[in-house]
Parts: structure tokens; sequence; C-alpha cells
DNA sequence: ATGCCTCGCATCGCGAGA
């Protein structure tokens, strides 16, 4: 099963370019973030052409979250984080989806830093870390994933010197994200690629995406339940090269059947009785 | 230090993005 987060960056301006994407590479499940539409000017009828189910919170001219599914009907568990019942930015939904309980939200970019802005992020984020709190525990296998607006440590930027005074590469911010990862999830894309460079966003300017000038900042946590089925994760670059397109590209992961622990016999000279 | 580029729309400039 393959879930995707992927920033469109409006989506009735990116819909030929989502479209595309989706018969490429053929997610199961995709969280979008930024639709930049109000609710009743969501394109709901070319996606469910496609092939998927949809759930959508709009919100006019900003923000703007929606979860796509082509295995299965999406049971909304959730939409708006919890925590402030003043906030009305359309940032988080919540279902589950194909035995999978999916969080995809859009995170507070926070500039400029600091101010009133950067103040409401690092609530969310607080919020954020209440409300994940009561789901990693869960049995089944848990998916917080979407643009996190946050760059965890300087190997996920091109060059951190130029974002040191930018909310997403500010300490307080960085700091938020290492406690909410101190819960016990799992950064998908960074657990199986320790070392390597590899970015979700690059600015439209100075030909960033050509230089490979980016940041990563789209992240799939995953709770232990999940993690036990994570088989593959990255980033699909390929649309961030088309016309008009998004200046963020899709983060994805794979999860496979769960891993059946072997009872009883080990397997001869091995004297372990591991996973397979 | 600033703007770069691009979006939607309270559109022919602005606020916001990151």
């Amino acid at each position: 099963m393959r879930i995707a987060t992927y920033n469109v960056n409006g989506i009735n301006g990116r819909l030929p370019i989502l479209l595309k994407w989706l018969k490429l590479a053929e997610p199961d499940i995709v969280c979008l973030q930024e639709l930049k539409v109000p609710q009743e000017k969501f394109p709901q009828k070319a996606i469910r052409d496609a092939g998927y189910d949809v759930i959508w919170h709009g919100q006019s001219r900003w923000n703007g979250v929606a979860m796509l599914s082509r295995v299965g009907e999406i049971h909304e568990t959730r939409r708006g984080l919890p925590g402030d019942p003043d906030d009305e930015q359309s940032r988080y939904i919540e279902a589950a989806v194909g035995g999978v309980l999916i969080a995809g939200f859009y995170l507070p970019n926070g500039n400029p830093w600091p101010g009133p802005k950067f103040d409401y992020k690092l609530r969310w984020m607080a919020r954020l870390h209440a409300h994940l709190g009561t789901l990693y525990d869960l049995e089944a296998p848990v998916v917080a994933c979407g643009d996190y607006n946050l760059i965890p440590t300087d190997e996920d930027v091109y060059k951190p010197d130029n974002w040191k005074k930018d909310a997403l590469f500010s300490p307080e911010a960085r700091a938020a994200y290492q406690e909410l990862l101190g819960q016990g999830w799992t950064d998908a894309i960074r657990h199986l690629h320790p070392d390597e460079r590899i970015y979700s966003f690059w600015a439209y300017w100075r030909q960033s995406f050509e230089r490979n000038a980016g940041i990563r900042i789209d992240h799939l946590l995953l709770n232990k339940a999940a993690t036990k089925r994570l088989r593959a994760a990255g980033v699909d670059t390929r649309p961030r090269g088309w016309e008009k397109t998004s200046d963020h590209a899709p983060a994805w992961i794979e999860l496979g059947e769960a891993r059946r622990t072997r009872i009883g016999k080990t397997a001869k000279g091995s004297g372990d009785a591991s996973t397979d």
C-alpha cells in the first residue's frame, strides 16, 4: 500500500499536474495540502473519475486539506485539530482507510519569526503533540503525514545558513518536532535513508530545483505498528520538474503486510526467532 | 539587507507562501 503526502499549492490550478501524477505513481492513499479553494469549488468529480474516493476541508484562498483513496472508502474520524475552538484554519483531516489511520495536515508556516504567526505555529505544534499522543499507541498502523513546514536537521537543507532566520528552521520549532518524535514516531524517509540528501520543496525562484537547492519539510511519521510494515519511502521528484507545477514534490511510503513473528521453532543454525 | 517566483481573488495590486 502506497501512501503519499503532497502539497499541491492550489488544487484547481494544479489539477492537470495532480491527475498526471496519480496516473503515473498510482498511490493508494494521498493526503493533499494547500488546496486554496473554498469547500464548494473542490474538483470532486475529476478526482472521483480518476478512481479515488475523496474527503476535503476547504478554505477560500489559503490552506485546505484533502484525503484520497483508491483502496476503499474513507471513514473520516476528525476534521480540525482539537485544542482551540477559535482556530478556523483548515489544516487537519483524519480518517481510517484500508485498515490504517491517516492524519493529514498542513502545519502553519510561522514566518515572520518572531511574531504572531510564529506564536500560532508553536501553539499549533503543541496541539498536534497533544493529539498525536493519543494516536501513537493504537494497535492499528497510524500515519501522521503532511507539510510540516519544518526542517528537522542540517541534513535536510541545502544550505543551513540561508535558513537560520526562517521559522521553518527555528530552534523552537525544531525542538517541538523532536519532542513529537519523542512519543516514539518514526520519520519514515529518514529511517530508511539515514545518510541521503532528500528534499521535498524547492522555491520557484533562482532555479532552485535545477540546482537541487531544496529543503525537506514534508514528512510521514509512523507509529510502531506502521513502522513494522514499512518497506520503502522516498520523494517523487518527477512532478516538480513539470510545467506549472507545485513548489513541493510528493513524499511517499510503501507499507507491506504485517511481519509475522515466528513462534516456537527457529531456523537451524540461526538461533533466532526474529521476524522474517 | 532585499527580492527573486507564483498563487487566488476582497483581480490589473495584494497578502501569503517558505
